[in-house]
DNA sequence: GCCAAGCTTGGC
DNA sequence: GCCAAGCTTGGC
């Protein structure tokens, strides 16, 4: 199964109306879960970029997210830990597990963007959310596209460096897994879900504030913990950019056709799309149900 | 100056090219400080609500969320203490100040939200950024449209205990000007701003991890420390809920309004509008852009 | 480049 | 009802 026949069995258990979501997350699962390492690869390198094909804010657009979670939850599965997904939704992490080998449980949460989004605000990383969701876990790991991260400077590096959450990327996973990284009584990957606590020792409080990224040092100790050299992993993650741009042509035609498809529109078509995209009737509905709500 | 009459101009300034962003909103700023207290409070009272012929994402949007500053900045100095508005963007409060009689600081954020605007999400209300931006000062303020707050349970409320960040409203502010409340030798305000802190402390851990709207005994503090009957700020609090009825009415108008407009749109206007309203062209210019960042 | 200012749909 | 999942424009 490939990324696109993927997304399109998203595409159409979602819409299915024999299926609710979530039976159909269960058999998103079972499939993902049930996936050779080398069927699962090519999924895992291009879970990160959202389909533009997938409409936003829809049930797919959720359902595609909770596939991200479990394509998580079987990369924690194939490294060695275990791992599970979670079906609460609100003020919760996505994946929970802990080490097979080593005393400890981790929270895991997963992004990904679209490659047309725009800003990525520090407040939809939700960092400081991750360390109240950590709970009584050990280690909070927050996975995302590696190209989209903040490249300078932001908030969520000195938010990840005071509640030790540890920011991950699809990227590094794709590393581990092309490696078979596997914990084991000989390997505990810890160090690398507790890699900002380790980098906060080092840091002075001037550069915390700062918000420098801080990924340099951070790859280093993921490479000295799993016993990579540092340019393996820096080749690696080069390595995607040419992928993620070829994604990138083919999401600029899916749009300039969509562009052809409106101009063949007709007047009727074209002015009840119009409503439609500006959700004229839904702000009415809205402002109806608030001064509703305070009567 | 009524409050229509001040929506215009701001659209009016931010229109003009004559008048840079910072310009326009030293305009604002002056204006706004020059106003008696009796022409001033019709505007503090529907600040609150962001007018839906205010475009979204615009620079007009931008320079009424200024004036949500500047009326905050003035609210603060109508009670008696220092206020200024900052002119930094990121990573940081909108209003810095401190007391006259007493020697605190304290710094605060203006929210608004349409009548229209659907979830309000925790993170939108960013409190534990505005722990980090309180940074040395000593209280945190935060003033949003009084029924916009999660009504019965919040991550932000729990958040608001923990960082000893002060929930306050627009209406709370508008029922300390109707009052003539000012800071004095007599009268500590701090009182206020430190309720959550005092909160805290009654509350037991579990108790607070259901994340409960505290605003019962919040309105509490704030009574007991103005020497106001509660009953009476509950009963200013309900007087706004009609005029908030009635704006959403007018609200409700003007997008009956566009969309009249809108069917009488001929074809190519309509599919014009289409392709802007859903920003294909500036989805494929994202998509570009970002893979140019890439190589 | 960062992210303040805003924003929506649908799952639990 | 809450807020997870997403999202954009423009000021510094």
């Amino acid at each position: 199964m490939t990324f696109a026949e993927l997304t399109e069995f998203i595409k159409k258990i979602s819409k299915s109306k024999d299926t609710s979501f979530q039976e159909s997350g269960l058999e998103l699962q079972k499939l993902i879960f049930s996936l050779p390492k080398d069927k699962f690869l090519p999924i895992l390198k291009e879970i990160g970029t959202i389909p533009e094909n997938i409409d936003h804010d829809s049930s797919e657009e959720k359902l595609y997210s909770k596939c991200t979670d479990i394509v998580l939850a079987k990369t924690f599965q194939e490294i060695g830990m275990k791992s599970t997904v979670n079906k609460e939704r609100a003020n919760s992490a996505d994946v929970f597990g802990k080490s097979e080998y080593h005393d400890y449980t981790y929270v895991g949460d997963a992004k990904a963007f679209r490659l047309s989004r725009t800003a990525k605000n520090q407040k939809d990383f939700k960092v400081k959310s991750m360390v109240d969701w950590k709970g009584d876990n050990d280690y909070a790991i927050l996975v995302c596209p590696y190209y989209q991260y903040p490249k300078t400077n932001s908030q969520i590096y000195g938010q990840a460096l005071d509640g030790n959450v540890c920011l991950l990327s699809w990227e590094h996973l794709v590393f581990f897994i092309e490696h078979n990284i596997v914990e084991s009584t000989k390997m505990n990957l810890s160090r690398i879900w507790n890699f900002s606590d380790t980098l906060s020792e080092s840091i002075t409080i001037k550069d915390k504030n700062k918000n420098t990224n801080f990924y340099q040092d951070g790859n280093k100790i993921i490479c000295s913990t799993i016993g990579k050299p540092l340019n393996d992993l820096i080749a690696s993650l080069e390595k995607h950019k040419a992928r993620i741009i070829q994604r990138g042509q083919g999401e600029i035609k899916f749009w300039e056709e969509k562009i052809q498809d409106i101009k063949k529109y007709s007047k009727e078509q074209a002015i009840s799309e119009l409503i439609t995209s500006m959700k004229l009737n839904e702000k009415i509905e809205a402002i109806r149900s608030y001064i509703q709500s305070l009567s």
